[in-house]
DNA sequence: ATAAAGGCCACCC
DNA sequence: GGGTGGCCTTTAT
C-alpha cells in the first residue's frame, strides 16, 4: 500500500458496478478513491476537496475497465489510500478480513492493539477512501446491529449478500 | 488551542 | 427496547 499524492496521470470516472453507480479515482501510483455516491456532482466536490491541489481527467472507459476487473476478474489493482497513521492501520487491518466473513468494531480495536479506541475506529472505517477494496463493509456492530455504512445501509446489505454465497 | 462530532461499547433501567 | 457516560481521533473554529 501506498501513500502518495495522486499527481501522475490522476484519472478519474464513473461506472456501473453491481451496487449501483460507483465512482473510481486513481493515478500511476494506484487508486485513491472507490464510491458509491448519491450523485455524480457530490462524488466529484468530494474528489476535490479530499484532492485539492490535483485536477484528475476525466475517463469513464478507463474506470468501467477497472471496475469489470474488479468486480467479474477479481483482480485487484494496487491500492493507493491516504491517510494518517491511525487510519492507515485500521484499513490495513480491514484488509485481513475475509470475503465472506464479518468481525465488529471492537475486534478490529483489539487488532490493531487499541482496545479502547472503538470509537475512533468506527470514526477511521467511515473514512475508508476506498469503498469495497478495502472491506469496510465486512464490519458490523458488537450488538449484532449491522453498524453504519457511509453510502447506505441498503448499499452495505447487499455488497454483504453477494459476498456470502 | 479548543470544541464538537462521530459507521462504538458496556452498563443501566 | 431506550438512555448515559466513557473513550479516542479528526476536523472545524
Amino acid at each position: 500500500m501506498r501513500q502518495l499524492p495522486p499527481q501522475s496521470n490522476p484519472t478519474f470516472g464513473f461506472s456501473d458496478s453491481p451496487f449501483g453507480e460507483c465512482c473510481l479515482a486513481f493515478s500511476n501510483d494506484g487508486i485513491c478513491a472507490l464510491t458509491f455516491p448519491e450523485s455524480r456532482e457530490g462524488a466529484f466536490i468530494d474528489l476535490e476537496h479530499r484532492f485539492p491541489e490535483t485536477d484528475f481527467k476525466r475517463d469513464d472507459k478507463r474506470v468501467t475497465r477497472i471496475i469489470r476487473q474488479i468486480f467479474e476478474g477479481g483482480k485487484i489493482p494496487e491500492l493507493n489510500p491516504i491517510g494518517t497513521e491511525f487510519q492507515q492501520s485500521i484499513w490495513r487491518a480491514l484488509q485481513q478480513i475475509p470475503k465472506g466473513k464479518t468481525t465488529t468494531y471492537a475486534q478490529i480495536a483489539e487488532a490493531i492493539g487499541r482496545p479502547k479506541a472503538v470509537r475512533a475506529v468506527g470514526t477511521a472505517i467511515g473514512a475508508n477512501p476506498i469503498a469495497y477494496l478495502i472491506p469496510c463493509h465486512r464490519v458490523t456492530k458488537s450488538d449484532g446491529g449491522i453498524g453504519g455504512f457511509r453510502w447506505g445501509l441498503e448499499c452495505k446489505k447487499k455488497i454483504l449478500d453477494w459476498e456470502k454465497k
